[in-house]
DNA sequence: ATGAAAGCGCTAACAA
DNA sequence: TTGTTAGCGCTTTCAT
């Protein structure tokens, strides 16, 4: 049998090459390329060989070399944040699984790391690019204003934020959630149901996206002739911010219902209602963001805007193949609408 | 300057390459090469120069040539199932957090990726074998049996397991946690406060990892002198078990509190109680397993069983990075122990 | 429609 | 201690 000449006549070879593929099938390695990569330059006959070749071989072509001569990787890096305790904590991690899902439809798989020193926007992402790992990322911890966004930008690596940029010139691909868009569906579910005082509780200032959450909620109160003053609390995320910020409003302005800009805060004020023997849903509404897992499991059940996040991962790749392929939607964007899971607690 | 001469004199020509190194240097490829990878081989001065080349260039060696030269990626393959809902699903995305950090750690990334057909055990693995694109794999969901080990071990393909071998043959290292040791734990802790009617709430017989964290639950008791029988249930993982196995154990056996095998039974332990009007922590104590997010947040706090996630990550790189290297630990396991974090439900 | 040649960037083996 | 040679397995010219 015509082996390749190069490869020891016997012992363990490895997986089969593309040269093994070609003697078995009779015809020249470029012809087996052509028939992964251009079946349509072959004549009929000859591809079929060649797939029957491939078939019994088991032959898959080698990553790495591949990889070196297109120069392309076929690798999609995502950064990964530190696992946060005590908070609900559902949007990277259902994230993750959707953009893996989508990345193998579209013939990528996700490469995952962490920055060593996470307050460095960089870190990471550095080595990464100059030693071409991966074909481009997928940024999305936009939460503080998205430092490795121009980062990225600058160091020209492809790449799609999940979140839009916050900094007027940046010109990336991104596709977000329209987070206005589900705390005015949330208030005006509070509304609906009879409430007038409907409280706000977010993030602090300094967020972009607690901001927009925020706007949803005083454009709908405004927008039904109602004042929000003294409604509104901006505080840091965790479950005891929550907590506090709900037992001043409720001692201050008494407001029938909340809205919150994460499941996290939602439960703390969860937790306040409890503590005063208020039920949930029945004395006072509470309305979370993000339908985390806490929101689906708490007893009676958390009111929560769901964020489409398999829709979001699909048009994440989606950019990237049009980033990575023809060079075409630059600084484009896509923002989706995220929808209430009505529960127990509104 | 002596650039290399296959190259194009101008243009973009992408990340540095040895050659250019070696050209800035004044030395041969071949010393870049040792200088970066048995530095010990060189003189003082000529490293010293050889580094200096490094930092300017910004040189970082391409990872598609190494990986086809040394034939290994570093890259660890982890096959993600998907995103269950409803759940208090904690552990998985936990241990992926952790297991990125931990190869990073020992100079590996995680490949991310998930069967296009979850019922076929090699489903996404196969490619990824032939293809050479992992060095190894760390199989996670053991639950029903492992299907994937055994497929693994036959393709004799470098994988460690996040779960104990439940096929008496297997020899692959694998990692797990003690769970029968923590329901011990659980269970003592209950009869310290004075329960004498201890309920469990687990998985099916067919579940052997269900099984153990059973059987320290029984053990406890019997140890104590006290009967188990009438006080277990076998249901699925869901909210709804849960709840519907609690409401036969209340009316049927009256039990003071439950060990379940999952924040998810726990929860829908919960949602039983709470229909009932009785208060979780005072009137009946419960006892979950995951240590879930949704245990931390629960009005009050669940009692949960947490796994050592963060060392069982370590634990299985160390293990890899052994198999990968020496070629020792054949077949050797790591049990670690978890440990209980008591809140409010007990 | 098929084949031959070249070379992606790196490192193992050997030579100097 | 350093340099030379060869080749990992693939795909992109270019010739046939």
């Amino acid at each position: 049998m015509g082996r390749d000449p190069h490869r020891a006549a016997d012992g363990p070879t490895g997986p089969p090459t593309l040269a093994d593929v070609a003697a078995l099938a009779g015809v020249s390695r470029q012809t087996v390329s052509n028939a992964l990569n251009n079946p349509a330059l072959l004549r009929a006959d000859t591809l079929e060989r060649v797939r029957d070749a491939v078939d019994t071989l088991g032959y898959t072509p080698n990553r790495a070399a591949r990889n070196l001569r297109t120069k392309a990787s076929r690798l999609i890096g995502l950064r990964l944040t530190p696992f946060a305790e005590e908070t609900a904590n559902a949007t990277v991690d259902r994230f993750v699984h959707s953009l893996v899902q989508a990345s193998r439809e579209a013939g990528y798989h996700v490469l995952l790391f962490d920055g060593d020193d996470p307050s460095d926007p960089a870190s990471g992402y550095d080595e990464l690019v100059r030693s071409t790992a991966v074909d481009a990322f997928v940024v999305t911890d936009t939460f503080k204003g998205n430092p490795q966004a121009s980062y990225l930008e600058d160091s020209r690596v492809p790449f799609v934020a999940f979140g839009r940029p916050w900094t007027p010139a940046a010109l990336h691909p991104w596709v977000d959630v329209d987070g206005a868009a589900g705390t005015a569906e949330a208030t005006a579910h509070l509304l609906a149901r009879g409430h007038r005082k409907v409280a706000w509780i977010g993030w602090r200032k300094e967020s972009p996206i607690g901001e927009d959450r925020r706007a949803g909620w005083s454009r709908t109160l405004r927008g039904h002739g109602l004042s929000t003053t003294g409604l509104a609390s901006r505080v840091e995320d965790t479950v005891r911010s929550g907590h506090e910020a709900a037992g001043v409003l409720l001692d201050e302005a008494a407001p029938t219902a909340f809205v919150c800009a994460s499941d996290t805060l939602a439960t703390g004020v969860l937790r306040q209602l409890h503590e005063r023997r208020l039920v949930a849903g029945r004395d006072v509404a509470v309305v979370g963001f993000d339908d985390s897992p806490v929101a689906q499991l708490l007893p009676g059940g958390l009111t929560s805007v769901r964020q489409p996040l398999e829709e979001v991962a699909v048009q994440v790749v989606d950019r990237l193949g049009k980033l990575l392929g023809h060079r075409e939607t630059f600084g484009s964007g896509t923002l989706l609408a995220p929808h209430l899971v009505v529960r127990g607690s509104s």
